[in-house]
DNA sequence: CCAAACTCTGAACCATGGTTCATTTTATCA
DNA sequence: TGATAAAATGAACCATGGTTCAGAGTTTGG
């Protein structure tokens, strides 16, 4: 018998991707994951670049699993909001109004999640995530139509259509103007809102906790 | 005195600027910018690469050009819509339904002009783009805000923030779930509108003559 | 302490695709 | 037609940045 790895060295291997996918997110979180190349990842790691190799395939496949990490954090928000209590329509207020809150606070991670120019599974990944927003805002308009919720007057609304409007007139509309000119989130839900046949609310969110951001590294 | 252009010459010169221009367009048309690199431009041109160099100073600015001629076709016909005869919130109708269904029948050459993933000045003309919707959409919404046409009920509506949100609300609904899976342009459009306080129309848009598409190269 | 197995290193490698430029071809005019 | 200038050519060039790999350094079990 020659050689098994102690647990020692399974922490460190460990310990080593973490330093590595924190580094990356680090540099997504300050300048996108066009400044995310192997050479930066690398030296703020405090690794050879070859290293990287070792626990990822590519640098798009670290960079997936930065986006990864990100999106998942935001995506189990807003799907613990939309599964929450309370009316469906209340529950899609919330959900908008959240999303749009938490990417006017982090402004610098929501432009590389969902504004940055990506290609390739970045690319992808990024539609999966718009299409799970989607998935989210398609659910509770058709649970609001059938509690009765939702307008009633005119041709009965297209929640698929509609969803998938939603899932882009927030990004639109926080970066169309630049990251120095970010609407209010209020203004911005309302607007949405208006589009699945809600009245804008203006009443504070329901009774929802703070959703305070973290920008920590 | 040794040379001075002939006129046949710049009749030339010219007919070959637009020759490279429209291999360009072709190849954008068919498979994106991406698809549109120098080496195929010139060959569909019928030049060699570095005469391509002659009559645009990079890829870039040769391709800015492209998208200025596609979209500039495009967005003058939004501007007749916007200016034309009409109450204001029937203009918007038809700006929103001539816009969705456009894209829709020119599915290929929205989803390089909305969709496709660009950087660089390319990104940038996107963007401006884009913004001059959303200038379309909020004047628009202000005018009928003003002529007393647009929902009284609830708080303001923000036309800024509201003309940003459908500028990302149409072409998101139009791509989010891929080309072979096109939102119904009526469908897109009431979604659409219901977010600027209008109800969804059921009438045919007003008076105007069939908004066809030409796809020919 | 040694050999074997594994990990790390970072300079060299390489693929891509835009750009250049010495050369050739074409146009002008005396 | 010869001299000059412009235009076209396309193979070579080059910049970028991800990826590789031979060698150096570590860890393990005996």
């Amino acid at each position: 018998m020659a050689y098994r790895k102690t647990g020692k060295v399974v922490a460190r291997l460990e310990a080593n991707r973490t330093r590595i996918l924190d580094a990356a997110r680090a540099l997504v979180f300050a300048g996108g994951f066009q400044a995310a190349s192997m050479a930066a990842v690398a030296a703020k790691a405090g690794v050879a670049t070859g290293t990287l190799y070792r626990y990822f395939a590519s640098r798009e496949a670290l960079l997936l699993d930065v986006f990864r990490a990100i999106s998942d954090v935001e995506m189990s928000r807003l799907e613990d909001i939309a599964a929450g209590p309370g009316l469906p329509a209340a529950r899609l207020r919330d959900v908008v109004h959240g999303f749009a809150s938490r990417a006017v606070r982090g402004a610098r991670q929501a432009h590389a999640l969902l504004a940055e120019p990506l290609d390739g599974a970045l690319a992808e990944e990024r539609l999966a995530y718009r299409r799970r927003h989607a998935a989210i805002f398609e659910r509770l308009i058709r649970e609001a139509q059938a509690a009765g919720e939702i307008a009633p007057q005119g041709p009965a609304m297209d929640a698929h259509v509609t969803a998938a409007a939603i899932a882009g007139a927030i990004p639109s509309a926080l970066t169309l103007h630049g990251p120095d000119n970010v609407p209010d989130a209020d203004a911005l839900s309302a607007a949405v809102l208006r589009m699945s046949g809600l009245d804008p609310y203006t009443d504070t969110p329901s009774s929802l906790e703070d959703l305070s951001h973290d920008e920590s590294a």
